[in-house]
DNA sequence: TATTGTTATACTCTATAACTATA
DNA sequence: TATAGTTATAGAGTATAACAATA
């Protein structure tokens, strides 16, 4: 039925696993909690300022793989709606520090949880040991393709 | 260090399973081999329309889960590359079959092997036992997101 | 009436290159 | 010169609502 060759080997054997961590990742996203939805790589990630004293464009990048110029808009946007502000490093004027407002905070303190807890109701039909083996084996993955 | 509360139980819980689901596709996304991104839920996925005798909007937008509105421009942009075309079904004239074309053909041909043999350098890091547990946990993780 | 796909609208994310200000 | 961030440009994905054609 399959054609024996290592083309088709290579894709008997990774084929399946890429097609589930990106089916996976896709109902994850998909279906999160309207208000908070996690996309791909942006800052609606509550991951990113959530609980930090602030940090510069810089660093805000390297952690989320954005470039410069496109996260000048995404700022951008944030600071209109009046969830993070911009501030001036005293020490290096060059870069410049972002970090939630209050009303920022406010927004992670209420939603973030709630988002929370749906999620808990999607991974609790999960068994503890096969999160921890999610974990372990995400982790793997990542480092896969963080190498180099 | 940590307060016990329900609110941080289940972020105890369940956040670094969510962590590690972002940041393993994210990696994964981000470096995948430049003329044919993985994006998060975009027909430039090769699972779609590759090996299938054409598919109708619908259907695309059922299995991608992109709304009929998107989907007419993604297809409109692909049509313009000339990798697909529509062609109205005979029995259902609302009905408009998306199917590749010589040239699409020979785009997933060539090129999707090309992404294949670099994932495979990629997860070949990770053991045979490791894959198959990734690839049972992820379709774990996508049923219990799918319910509903 | 219901379904399939299109159009119009508006917004976000994306990268790149040229630019300004600072170090 | 090098680094941090902005601006300008162009393209793609996103959803929604109103619409046309067909069933």
């Amino acid at each position: 039925m399959v054609e024996i060759t290592s083309k088709n080997a290579a894709r008997q054997t990774f084929m399946p696993l890429m097609r589930e961590l990106v089916r996976a990742y896709q109902a994850f996203s998909h279906y999160s909690a309207d208000g908070f939805r996690l996309s791909g790589s942006s800052l609606t990630q509550p991951f990113t300022l959530g609980n930090t004293e602030g940090m510069t464009f810089k660093e805000i990048g390297d952690k989320t793989l954005i470039t410069k110029g496109t996260l000048t808009g995404i700022i951008d946007r944030l600071e209109g709606k009046k969830l993070v502000k911009r501030r001036t490093d005293k020490q290096d004027r060059r870069r410049i520090m972002v970090r939630l407002t209050r009303r920022g905070e406010r927004l992670f303190d209420t939603e973030f949880p709630r988002q929370i807890i749906w999620m808990k109701k999607k991974f609790s039909q999960l068994s503890k040991k096969d999160r921890d083996e999610a974990i372990r084996v995400l982790g793997l993955i990542r480092e896969a393709f963080e190498a180099e």
